[in-house]
DNA sequence: CGGTCCTTTGACACAGGTCAAGTAATGTGG
DNA sequence: CCACATTACTTGACCTGTGTCAAAGGACCG
């Protein structure tokens, strides 16, 4: 695909971005290629911002000259921890899993990422995490040093992508605090009104909470065990402060109250 | 000080660069002003990348002429969470915490900031975090908006910030993994191998490690308890591995074993 | 229909938290 | 210079939330 001229490039961008579906998931992909790299911030509710406006015509074309299309499957490696680092993907389809390991198998999942959510964190040169898609997901892939030519000429970008950085640092601040200080059972109930609130961000309903990720994938996430997930699973549902609709789907029964214990109160 | 000109604002400016000693601290300023807003970042041992370089004279001169310069004692306060946010800082000596709590007191603290360190994070146009002084510190301030308008003028800058941003972005996951999966054991040893990084990065000697902070600071840092730290402490200093020179001095008698099992060996 | 994988549940263990007391360092007023 | 208070750190005894180990559903699939 890195041998196609710019223009089939593009044609194969707008299949990708506006007809593909995922096989699992429900998610519609709302936005543009365009509109995903600079989509509204993951942790503001409006969606007012949005840096597109600051791009004219000709700045968004010069976007999409550098973008090629990826797909992957279910399990399968975007990329791994201290591979060097030759690309950034922006999310458009599906949803990752983003995750650092100890040498002895110790797992922590830093982030679940979802369309409109950047991917591609380096440092040194290399990649700060490993990636890993857990439905069919869709990426639009940005060479790293064609897309730093264009931050040197398109300044709203780089502005963009600081408001970008600073969204994610807050939310693992939030993340710090969830793992140093709160209890499994505000974990989990944070894990699952961060997954609503988000799911709203991107137009989907706030209700049935759709978990894409298996047990395993949110215990590494919280700092748990998956048998400690899934007793408290157990003990919301028999509080009736959730239901689940299968092990996949959550309902949140009393939302204000579910909201309070994530919190802390 | 905000009424004074910006002629003035250069001289106590200066001054404070290069001549401020903290009374608790044996920390030189090795940094103007202008190089601790472009030092190396927090992760790289190399300083051979400061984007001071990349700034002309000109250039210099105008970030000089939107800086003040701040002093505080320690367990003052510099903003807290949820106040409005109007200025960020550079931290030019001295030690801070930056730190979030939960409604029933529960705290997280989710960095210490040393001198070449920037303050401010926002979100929504409010401090992300609170922020407090260890020992008596001086910082550079800018107002946010001026800062904001220069960002545009000066493009080398922004791209400076967002290499700061994203090796932040680094060590938050550093620490998630920390807080997530590792052992007390291992989460005091990484404090204390990250602290003798830290001072090798500002020039100071890397053994005798310097803590400007409490225990309770550590522990709200680590996710543990005081008691926690503490019985951590004296089985390390009876493995051999470390001794306590004094409360706040720990010289690390094995450093190779210590970084060991810091990574999770 | 047997195998595989994921989730749930149960019994038990233990790392780290809690509560309480002891020790050391520092400051304060007489 | 000394009683005394204060604050920070350490240590001990005990407790509990979460981890560990093991087994039992349940869903999916060839």
């Amino acid at each position: 695909m890195s041998q196609t001229s710019n223009l089939q490039r593009q044609a194969k961008l707008s299949d990708s971005c506006f007809s593909i579906r995922t096989q699992m998931e429900r998610l519609p992909l709302q936005a543009t290629n365009i509109d995903a790299l600079v989509s509204p911030c993951d942790k503001c509710e409006a969606r007012s911002h949005s840096a597109c406006a600051l791009l004219d015509p000709s700045e968004q074309k010069q976007i999409v000259s550098i973008m090629t299309t990826v797909q992957i499957a279910p399990q399968q490696p975007l990329f791994d921890e201290a591979e060097p680092a030759e690309h950034v993907y922006n999310v458009t389809g599906g949803a990752l899993k983003i995750y650092k390991l100890l040498p002895d198998g110790r797992r922590q999942i830093t982030g679940f990422l979802f369309p409109g959510d950047f991917v591609g964190l380096m440092h040194n040169d290399v990649y700060a995490y490993s990636a890993e898609a857990l439905v069919p997901t869709a990426l639009c892939r940005f060479s790293r040093r064609r897309l730093e030519d264009l931050l040197s000429e398109i300044p709203h970008l780089e502005q963009r992508l600081l408001g970008m950085a600073s969204h994610e640092l807050a939310a693992a601040q939030d993340q710090m605090i969830l793992l140093g200080r709160k209890s499994a059972r505000e974990r989990v109930v944070s894990f699952l009104v961060m997954l609503s609130n988000s799911a709203v961000r991107r137009h989907q309903p706030a209700d049935p909470v759709s978990l894409p990720m298996n047990r395993t994938d949110i215990a590494d996430y919280l700092g748990l065990t998956i048998e400690t997930v899934s007793r408290t699973f157990t003990q919301l549902k028999k509080q009736g402060l959730i239901q689940l609709l299968d092990d996949k789907n959550i309902h949140l029964a009393k939302p204000a109250a579910l909201r309070d214990i994530a919190t802390g109160f």
